[in-house]
DNA sequence: TTCTGTGAACGGATTCACAGCA
DNA sequence: TGCTGTGAATCCGTTCACAGAA
């Protein structure tokens, strides 16, 4: 099981690092009133997690709490940022300015995070050149070299269902290695490459199950 | 493992249910290019997962396949959306009207693949009255009641973190069984209800893990 | 005493491998 | 022969339970 001397702990779980952010979440919560330190057991708590669980997590990467005493959240909360390197901004860019496309770019939520939308593309000539919040919109053709310029490794693709796969491959061509999907499509995207299926409608489908039909 | 006479399949993983979706997708896919039988290897392709899962996922409900042949890719679409319940309109509310919100009531995704919005409230009484994409925006005592008369079973919370959970008790209370939440807060719930988190944060977050920092 | 960190045990999900049907 | 459906085997994540530090 990984020890790490400093920094970079391999084979952790992806569902073990799709959790951190909630921990981030929780601690950044418990800091806001003013409490210094948490146990596994108040933290899973908070997230309705077990404390085993917690523990065993953060074990992955280091030993960050005190016996008997519990985590330090100001601590916590920083390493945890650390790990998922999230002390730096992102820049993130945007295939497809059609209306999802246009509401994530005026999404408020990234920027206080850490994520920036820095540029914006779109198959469609009629709206090349358009600015949308403060962004002109570019060709497709001029990605790759726009996304070296900035730096950007994830993109998020809210293109409709018929073009999403193209434009999963000119990402892919691009070098980009993250992927948020907001596109009813289910990519498909070589190995090593980061996808993450966000289409609201995915979720809905899976909870009706659980309902009663009305 | 689960055998069933006609409908309902217990204990199915949740993963599984999540799967399904996915598998709608894939089906819609194919169909269009007029395909008429699909094996699990091919169906495996497109999504990137193996035949084997494919198959045992779809076994847990019944036996939709032909040996030597594959899947009819229509039969298999619509088994699979009776099983997941789509085969209804469902209607949905929305709690909080800020900019994510009028984002999520403007968003034309939804109703092609059967969920409609019909309520939309918010905690600030200057919104109350006001209307957005068509729906008068009701004050939060009032969700109790239209939620019963519309028969809606599922919300989507769009309200600042500090307002989450409150909102979320609120739905408790009001019986609503399903939830999808965009407030960046990992909210507690009773058992049984069933709760998705797609604040998109979430997921860059735990994307960044694997990237280089620049 | 309290609560962490962690091997060991457990349980659940994925994959294997093959019997059986078309 | 080709591909499904499915028990058995395997893999992997979660939980247990306890040794050890504060």
């Amino acid at each position: 099981m990984p020890r790490m001397g400093n920094q970079v702990a391999r084979d952790v779980p992806g569902v073990v690092i799709q959790r951190l952010p909630l921990y981030l979440q929780a601690l950044r919560h418990i800091d806001g009133t003013g409490v210094e330190v948490v146990s596994s057991q108040e933290l899973g708590d908070q997230l309705q997690f077990t404390p085993a669980q917690i523990r065993k997590d953060l074990s992955y990467f280091g030993r960050f709490g005190k016996q008997g005493r519990g985590y330090n959240v100001k601590r916590l909360h920083s390493e945890l940022r650390r790990i998922l390197g999230l002390n730096q901004q992102w820049n993130l860019a945007l295939v497809g300015v059609g209306r999802l496309g246009r509401a994530i770019l005026g999404y408020e939520g990234f920027a206080p995070r850490g994520f920036k939308v820095v540029a914006a593309f779109d198959a469609d000539p009629t709206q090349i050149g358009k600015k949308v919040a403060n962004i002109t919109v570019q060709a497709m053709s001029e990605l790759q070299a726009t996304v070296r310029q900035h730096g950007i490794q994830i993109c998020i693709v809210a293109v409709p269902p018929t073009e999403a796969q193209a434009a999963l491959e000119t990402l892919v061509k691009a070098g980009v290695k993250a992927v948020l999907n907001y596109a009813p499509w289910a990519g498909r995207v070589p190995n090593g490459m980061h996808l993450r299926e966000v289409d609201p409608v995915l979720f809905l489908q899976s909870m009706t199950y659980y309902l009663k039909p009305s």
